[in-house]
RNA sequence: GCGAGGGUAGCCAAGCCUGGAAACGGCGGCGGACUUAAGAUCCGCUCCCGUAGGGGUCCAGGGGUUCAAAUCCCCUCCCUCGCACCA
């Protein structure tokens, strides 16, 4: 029978649909097993780099279905949000790019694309045609009848509990929050959203508010009420900064002179800022209002006094000073900032220009650089140092931001502040910053304003800034709610182990977290409809919800309030009057619970997985919580990572149909273990399907053997309650050796296979059961005589055996070869567990010898170039086998050894022959372990050689003579005996 | 910068936790068998030297520990990912 998987694995496909293979319900004998993976979100189709993320968990249930579990393997769909409803609103506007995403690289039908403009008519299309579609022609071993999406009503009703339970547990805060603001549309945006700037960051920017006392009428002042600079100074010219510590080294400050400038009541105090600035504090909360528009002229020459130190200093003009960041007014810091240095030299360089500015240029020359901190290797004048050293002498220098770059990273680490920082002094300014910053806000000196660390452009085009806008938080940083978080990790199997730091730090760290959207899909906020609940907060205890999915269909959603589900998660006593329905589903959720595996992906780490665990160490008893985490590295196709908007993507319909799902599966689970990074490459995955297409033939043939009798027997054996045929020695042929060789390595093979996946290694586990056992057979193969049915009988058992083994990778051939073979599925038989009859160590060891001698013997041919008719082995001596019984017993002490050899007055006389035997011996013994020993100690050489005389004459088509080096009859023309070894006989080709 | 993970032969990649064989596999390459031929399949070889199973040099670079280091420790260089409100 040929190999045609497009055909067998439709056939099992209808068989498992049919029968619900895969529905799982309790049944209270089998120990449940509950296996999770993040639900996929339907903003577009599935390639081929989300198939291993749900093939992972398959493999995982089908392994522990055939260990006896009941196991629950279920998906649904994630739909919360705005990527579905900016892809809709793409595809609506006619977006070429989206289009053409939709049509070439996902073949959405053109009468289809209408369906998919409403969110939910997109997401169902991309469920039903690409997700589901997909799953199920890869084999995915899911109940299909709890599936469900994050929209469904009966699901918010679930994510409604969820939240009135943690705010009514103190868990949620209301509070201000910066986000990204389209200035256009009014309206915040996502990432998805933009156009530009996908890569900024929020910057918050500290407000030194340096008292000054400006307005339009420069010189007016004085002139019209005839008062002095003495003055109550009750404008703010607010000095947008990132170092706030340098506040105290300030020597001026800098306003460009052709900017635009207001003077406006800002609260309830008179700012004075650039234009650009007004909109962006409006944005942050702010009340502002314009008093009168003024140019930087206006401001330049004028001076402000410092609040910290209370200096007076000038206000120069620059034209680097950029009007549309911040508050448009620098503040100074020329002993710290290269780029102020060079600037004060600047304007102490061109007196002209102070003058026309009105500012004495005596006044710029007397400015001197303030130090306010010390750094080693920078001198008393950082930057100064820096600047000189590196040979920069103007502003426009292109080295200039790699040298302020190092600079401020030094002192950032290394710079320890001066005593009149107070209670500052002696620290570096990573330990001060925060603190300072925090200090002189609460004073009042300080205040904050966000930036962008780029432009931010809208696909609309409109510019983003940064908006303050009323939020609700999780309370991540609440100190009982970490200790929970870590308690739930430490009960959790983390895969791989290194991970564990990972989550630990990230609980740690963990902020505020914004749980509410303006806008998007999924569940509104019970208490303010305006909100609805953000994706990586809705999805943080629903594998609960699929215990009891399928069953809370049949209740009307008006009916899932939240004594519902408190009757549901937390018993009959947790409310007044419970549900019935409620307290029966509870059997269902007990049943399941806790999550025994959540196979995730990498980058979820950070947050989702992290959620997940903070979640349930709040809402659930300990012994419901999560039990084991697996984390997914990414896909790559030829080496680039995958990309539908680029269409550098390959659908797996168009792998599966062109290799078939057990090649797609058995490719994606043996390239590389789940956690790390694999690449499809067509060429690899192509041969892959060359050697799945061999082992098909190779057990056809092994059907094909005419040992029918046997299999008589070996079913009748079944009957009468005989675990195993191949213990039940009345039912199979004699075996010789290197069957037995062969089966203690099948022993060894399941051992090491079921450890692997026990760790999820899905990678190990199938390159022992295929490709290393195939080693195995190559050269069974060549050693065996495959007529015998011994030999029969082996490849049989070897083949049920590894179809059993295989059925979790490749269950459509694993259970039709199966099927052939014995009459019923793999997937029906059990995982298969090693016979201690068959695992035998000597018999390895001997095979060991035979194989070494084999290849001792093919290197002396390679390089002599010769082709020997007679070839003869000799055995090492008995008494060389006592000298290494003697390394065995004393140690690998070779003066040891020797000291106990020479006390024989025969070994004595055989003097340096026996020194380098003792040296290779204890060479030998010291590189192997005591089981191993013992084993070799049992093994009698001569016969071993012996036996595999025949196997040897036909290998190297010569004559094989085996003598023992101290027969006097042994033929040894070049005396080549003596240097035999044990375990390494002497060898003479002629 | 902070946190995590890496650097192994032409390429991909195992081994590292638990030190002990020039280092599993695969791809590619070379040679051979089968075949009318091609493909598929099978068998060798694929760091350097070698007409006797040997020798030499190797696992980013440099030190160290050890009888013994790809593996353990220290330092340096390089690469990837995450650093949030985005699913």
């Amino acid at each position: 029978m040929d190999y045609e998987p497009q055909k067998l694995e439709a056939r099992w496909r209808d068989r498992w649909a049919e029968a619900g293979r895969y529905e799982a319900d309790p049944d209270g004998e089998a120990e449940p097993t509950f296996i999770t993976v993040p639900y996929p979100y339907p903003s577009g189709g599935m390639h081929i780099g989300h198939c291993r993320t749900y093939t992972v968990p398959d493999v995982y249930a089908r392994y522990r279905r055939l260990q006896g579990d009941e196991v629950l393997f279920p998906i649904a769909w994630h739909v919360t949000g705005t990527p579905i409803i900016g892809a809709v609103e793409r595809l609506k506007k006619g977006e070429e790019d989206q289009l053409s995403v939709l049509r070439d690289t996902y073949n959405v039908p053109e009468d289809t694309l209408e369906d998919l403009e409403t969110p939910m008519g997109f997401a169902r299309y991309f469920i039903e045609n690409h997700y589901k579609s997909g799953m199920k022609q890869l084999g995915l071993s899911i109940d299909w009848r709890r599936e469900f999406t994050t929209n469904d009503d009966r699901y918010s009703k679930f994510i409604t509990w969820q939240y009135e339970t943690l705010k009514e547990r103190g868990l949620l805060e209301k509070g201000l929050h910066p986000v990204k603001f389209c200035t256009d549309e009014e309206n915040p945006v996502t990432t998805h959203d933009l156009l530009e700037g996908e890569e900024a960051e929020f910057q918050e920017y500290t407000l030194v508010k340096f008292e000054a006392d400006i307005d339009g009428e420069r010189g007016a002042r004085s002139a019209s009420d005839g008062s002095s600079g003495d003055e109550p100074r009750d404008v703010i010219a607010p000095m947008a900064t990132l170092r706030p510590e340098t506040v105290r080294g300030v020597t001026n400050a800098y306003a460009h002179p052709d900017g635009e400038y207001v003077r406006a009541t800002v609260d309830d105090e008179t700012w004075i800022v650039s234009s650009a600035a007004v909109e962006k504090l409006r944005l942050q909360e702010r009340e502002i209002e314009i008093d009168e528009e003024l140019t930087g002229a206006d401001l330049i020459g004028e001076t402000v006094t410092n609040p910290i130190t209370g200096d007076e200093v000038v206000i120069l003009p620059a034209t680097f000073v950029d009007t549309d960041n911040a508050t448009g007014v620098v503040m100074s810091v020329p002993a710290h900032s290269p780029d102020d240095y060079l600037a004060l030299q600047e304007a102490k360089a061109d007196d002209e220009r102070m003058r026309e500015y009105g500012i004495d240029p005596a006044d710029v020359a007397d400015i001197e650089p303030i130090p306010i901190l010390d750094i080693e290797g920078y001198g008393d004048v950082p930057a100064k140092t820096a600047v000189e050293d590196a040979g920069i002498e103007s502003s426009d220098d292109p080295d200039l931001e790699d040298v302020t770059a190092d600079l401020y990273q030094a002192e950032f680490h290394q710079g320890i502040m001066h005593d009149d920082y107070g209670e500052f002094a002696g620290m570096t300014v990573e330990n001060v910053r925060e603190e300072f910053r925090a200090h002189y806000q609460d004073e009042g000196a300080f205040d904050e304003m966000y930036e962008f660390t780029e432009d931010v452009v809208c696909r609309c085009g409109g510019d983003v800034e940064v908006a303050k806008q009323d939020t609700w938080f999780l309370r991540y940083n609440d100190a009982e709610w970490k200790r929970k978080a870590h308690q739930v990790l430490d009960g959790i199997d983390t895969i791989p182990e290194n991970t564990r730091d990972q989550y630990d730090h990230t609980i740690d760290w963990l902020n505020e977290w914004p749980c509410i959207r303006n806008y998007g899909l999924g569940t509104r906020l019970p208490w303010d409809e305006d909100f609805v609940i953000e994706p990586l907060s809705d999805s943080t205890i629903y594998m609960s919800y699929y215990t009891v999915a399928h069953r809370l269909d049949e209740i009307p959603p008006e009916d899932l309030d939240p004594d519902f589900f408190d009757a549901l998660f937390y018993g009959e006593d947790a409310v007044d009057d419970p549900d019935e329905r409620a307290l029966e589903l509870r059997e269902e959720w007990n049943h399941w619970y806790p999550v025994d595996w959540r196979c995730s992906g990498n980058d979820l780490i950070n947050n989702h997985l992290t959620f997940f665990q903070f979640h349930h160490g709040e809402l659930f008893d300990e012994s419901e919580w999560p039990q084991g985490i697996t984390i997914m590295g990414m896909g790559l196709l030829e080496g680039e990572a995958m990309s539908s908007s680029k269409g550098h993507v390959v659908l797996p319909s168009k792998a599966i149909d062109e290799y078939g799902a057990d090649t797609v599966r058995f490719f994606l689970l043996n390239s590389a273990e789940p956690w790390q990074d694999y690449d499809w490459r067509d060429d690899l995955v192509g041969s892959t399907r060359d050697q799945l297409e061999r082992f098909w033939s190779r057990a056809q043939a092994v059907i094909d053997y005419d040992i029918e009798e046997m299999v008589e027997i070996t079913l009748e054996a079944e009957g009468e309650e005989t675990t195993d045929v191949a213990i039940d020695e009345d039912a199979r042929p004699d075996l010789e050796h290197v069957d037995r060789w062969l089966l203690s390595k099948l022993q060894g093979t399941i051992r090491e296979a079921t450890e692997a996946m026990d760790g999820f290694e899905t990678r190990t586990a199938s390159q022992a059961i295929f490709y290393s056992f195939e080693e195995h057979l190559k050269w069974y193969r060549r050693r065996a005589d495959l007529d015998r049915e011994g030999a029969q009988w082996t490849l049989r058992e070897v083949l049920r055996t590894r179809l059993r083994l295989l059925a979790p990778f490749v269950p459509f051939m694993a259970n039709e070869l199966h099927e052939e073979l014995t009459g019923e599925p793999a997937e029906d038989a059990d995982w298969p567990e090693p016979a201690p009859e068959f695992e035998d160590e000597t018999v390895e060891r001997r095979e060991r010898l035979v194989e070494s001698v084999t290849d001792d013997i093919h290197d002396i041919v390679d390089v002599t170039g010769t082709d020997p008719d007679t070839v003869r082995v000799y055995v090492a001596a008995d008494w060389k086998r006592d000298v290494f019984e003697t390394v065995r017993e004393t140690g690998t002490d070779v003066g040891a050894v020797m000291g106990q050899v020479m006390e024989d007055p025969e070994l004595r006389e055989k003097g340096d022959a026996v020194n380098d035997l003792v040296q290779d011996l204890v060479e030998l013994v010291r590189e192997r372990d005591d089981d191993e020993l013992a084993a070799m100690a049992d093994v009698d050489e001569q016969a071993v050689y012996a036996d595999a005389e025949a196997f040897l004459e036909s290998e190297f088509d010569a004559t094989v003579e085996v003598y023992d080096e101290s027969d006097p009859d042994a033929v040894d023309p070049d005396g080549k005996a003596d240097s035999a070894v044990p375990f390494r006989p002497a060898i003479h080709l002629e």
